[in-house]
RNA sequence: GGCCCGGUGGUGUAGUGGUUAACAUACUGCCCUGUCAAGGCAGAGAUCGUCGGUUCGAAUCCGAUCCGGGUCGCCA
């Protein structure tokens, strides 16, 4: 990176980060902080960093004025300082080989103090040890740290590979709307009251979803934006309240279309900026049902294996009372294999299950499988089962052949209803791969997953959800199915980007015809007058040759998460937001001035 | 909203009923011309998140509350 030089007299005319002994001799001035000083009381060395590294800065009073040496003596951390000096290569057996440029260093002759700086209240360094909440309170001293500097050039080069690419590709970047109209359903909304129009609201968007589908509407083939997206909900490690997505829709196309262009993207993107990443292509496609029945989840972590199994049949020929209990009630019993851990002990046993109660499961049973040599030679004393199990070494073949195990194998039990079953044996099977470090940390395991179904019952409310959402093309085929009994039978047209165990973007082909749109509003529960006020306009929109449409929307937090390692998308985030959604650095939210609710003809009750 | 973890000099930690509240580091001063987590000596710095309670006595026990983190619910 060439430093920005420009003007007669420029406060830096190279990088510190970027001296090498091949600018041996030459003069440079270099600005930035003052990141360590040794003084010995004479000779004091100094380690000048800016965003791009590091370099050792001698100031010997040998070279410099009185003046300037006094002022050496008085530089503390994070001064911002400008020196003038020489280039010059380290005295034999001073070289610094940790240090890019440690074979160099600059002998100052003159110092500028541009700035002094207070004692920073924790020490600027990637190591950092400080509270994560003191970090976000002097957010512009944690960005100092050379880590958060490539997390933000990281990002900044993934936004402008995605535009690059997308330009590439005939897409047209359009901003939509930050105020847009309140449509709640899903997300809670972040509402801004309007000051033109007391006792009226905008909300901030959930996403451009019915924005890009009217610019569909509107002919431009194919959108994208690098769009910020509010969900008023409770955050986590991996949920902000505002982020940023990569929105794009197209027209014309189907999922083959959408889902290429996205593969195209992720494997180019990572093979140019994050090339210590494996990667493997063609991505795979996992259908939902494959996906749950293989794996418990419909983000599964590729990188191990793990597989379940339904072993219902097979737990139905035991007498163990709880496993007779679950499928009287329409429950299933899955099995999963964990290779090379049957020699586990009674104890080790009894703490798994023990964390598997902590994921909620009621309890978990296990067969612990033994000794060498092929399966079916297996006898009794080979294999050690869960008290209430009591099977024959036959049935324990069977049960292995079923989910995949051999000798020295453990496998795991788990029995439910369909839906929890899958979730605690997923929660086991992650917990399992961390344990037993099974996820390969430089692999990136993408694949796609399909065939989503339209509806999901909602047992609490007594309805109908969309699984993705109300947007969605049920699957080609399957119109009729909308009026039939089984809604949660209906394939629809949604698909997912998962790595790792992380949904990195969803999408769907849309509903693009007023008609099928009302149908699945109706089910969906909506009134007529609710779908006009909340929908009217794009179902009207849809009377004007409304073309056949898809899109997807992949989450560019955490993609920069996982290609930065971090572990939140705090770490990727510039000034990112608490747990409970304050801003540390700003003190947001805070209480207004009375006269701006006034303006806004609102009164705060509690 | 539920559950779990944490809050002690600037920073990171130790301290489970009586301590001058300990240690490291940072900081301040002095010494020191080849270090790179520089080194040596000296010094200053904490009403232990907040409020209330128990006790002769509380950083320590109890209750409430605030803040930070993780997680479940929630996130079409």
């Amino acid at each position: 990176m060439p430093a920005l030089n420009i003007g007669v007299d420029p406060l830096k005319t190279h990088d510190c980060g970027e001296l090498r002994a091949a600018h041996d001799g030459s003069v440079t001035t270099l600005a930035g902080w003052v990141s360590r000083r040794r003084d010995h009381g004479g000779i004091i060395f100094i380690d000048l960093r800016d965003r791009s590294g590091f370099v050792q800065v001698v100031l010997n009073p040998e070279n410099l004025s009185p003046d300037d040496y006094e002022t050496a003596e008085r530089l503390r951390s994070e001064w911002c300082v400008q020196i003038t000096g020489t280039v010059q290569l380290r005295p034999e057996g001073s070289e610094n080989p940790t240090l890019p440029t440690g074979e160099i260093e600059v002998m100052t002759n003159a110092i500028t103090v541009l700035n002094q700086s207070q004692t920073p209240p924790f020490y600027i360094t990637d190591d950092v040890d400080a509270d994560e909440s003191l970090r976000l309170r002097y957010r512009y001293l944690d960005l100092r740290r050379p880590v958060m500097q490539e997390n933000l050039r990281l990002r900044h080069r993934v936004v402008k590979y995605i535009r690059d690419y997308l330009d590439g590709h005939n897409f047209l970047e359009i901003e939509t709307p930050i105020l847009i109209k309140s449509t709640p359903e899903g997300a809670r909304d972040y509402l801004v009251p309007s000051r033109m129009q007391p006792g009226n609201f905008y909300a901030l968007p959930q996403s451009p979803q019915q924005l890009k589908q009217l610019l569909m509407v509107s002919g431009v083939e194919r959108y994208f934006q690098i769009a910020r997206c509010f969900r008023d909900e409770d955050l986590r490690a991996d949920r902000q309240p505002e982020f940023t997505q990569l929105d794009l829709e197209m027209s014309f196309v189907s999922e083959p279309d959408v889902l290429n262009l996205i593969e195209g993207l992720y494997a180019g993107l990572v093979r140019e900026l994050t090339p210590q990443f494996k990667i493997k292509t063609p991505f795979p496609y996992l259908s939902y049902d494959d996906a749950m029945a293989r794996y418990g989840s419909d983000k599964p972590d590729l990188r191990y294996d793990l597989e379940m199994a339904d072993v219902s049949d097979l737990a139905a020929e035991t007498e163990f009372r709880v496993f007779h209990g679950i499928l009287d009630r329409g429950g299933i019993i899955k099995a999963m294999a964990v290779p090379g851990q049957g020699g586990l002990s009674g104890s080790d046993m009894r703490r798994m299950e023990e964390t598997a109660k902590e994921f909620g499961a009621a309890g978990m049973s296990h067969v612990r499988i033994t000794g060498e040599g092929p399966l079916d030679s297996l006898g009794e004393g080979d294999a050690l089962l869960s008290p209430g199990l009591r099977m024959p070494p036959e049935w324990v073949i069977r049960l292995a052949q079923r989910a995949g195990a051999n000798r020295g194998d453990l496998i795991l039990l788990m029995a439910g209803p369909a839906k929890l079953a899958n979730q605690w044996l997923a929660s086991m099977r992650s917990h399992l791969a961390e344990q037993l470090e099974l996820a390969d940390p430089n692999t990136l395991a993408f694949a796609f997953i399909t065939d989503f179904p339209m509806f999901d019952w909602d047992d609490d409310a007594q309805r109908w959800d969309s699984t993705h959402h109300p947007f969605t093309a049920p699957a080609p085929g399957c119109e009729s199915m909308l009026d039939g009994d089984d809604l949660s039978a209906i394939p629809s047209r949604a698909y997912d980007l998962v790595c790792n165990g992380s949904e990195l973007a969803s999408g769907s082909i849309r509903i693009h015809q007023r008609e099928m749109q009302e149908r699945v509003f109706a089910i969906l529960g909506y009134t007529p007058d609710q779908v006009q006020d909340r929908f009217g306009h794009i179902l009207e929109a849809f009377d004007y040759g409304a073309p056949p449409h898809g899109g997807i929307a992949p989450g560019i937090d955490r993609l920069v998460a996982i290609l930065a390692g971090a572990d939140s998308l705090r770490e990727v985030i510039a000034f990112p937001k608490t747990q409970s959604g304050s801003d540390l650095l700003f003190g947001a939210p805070s209480p207004v001035d009375h006269a701006q609710l006034r303006d806004l003809s609102i009164r705060v009750t509690e």
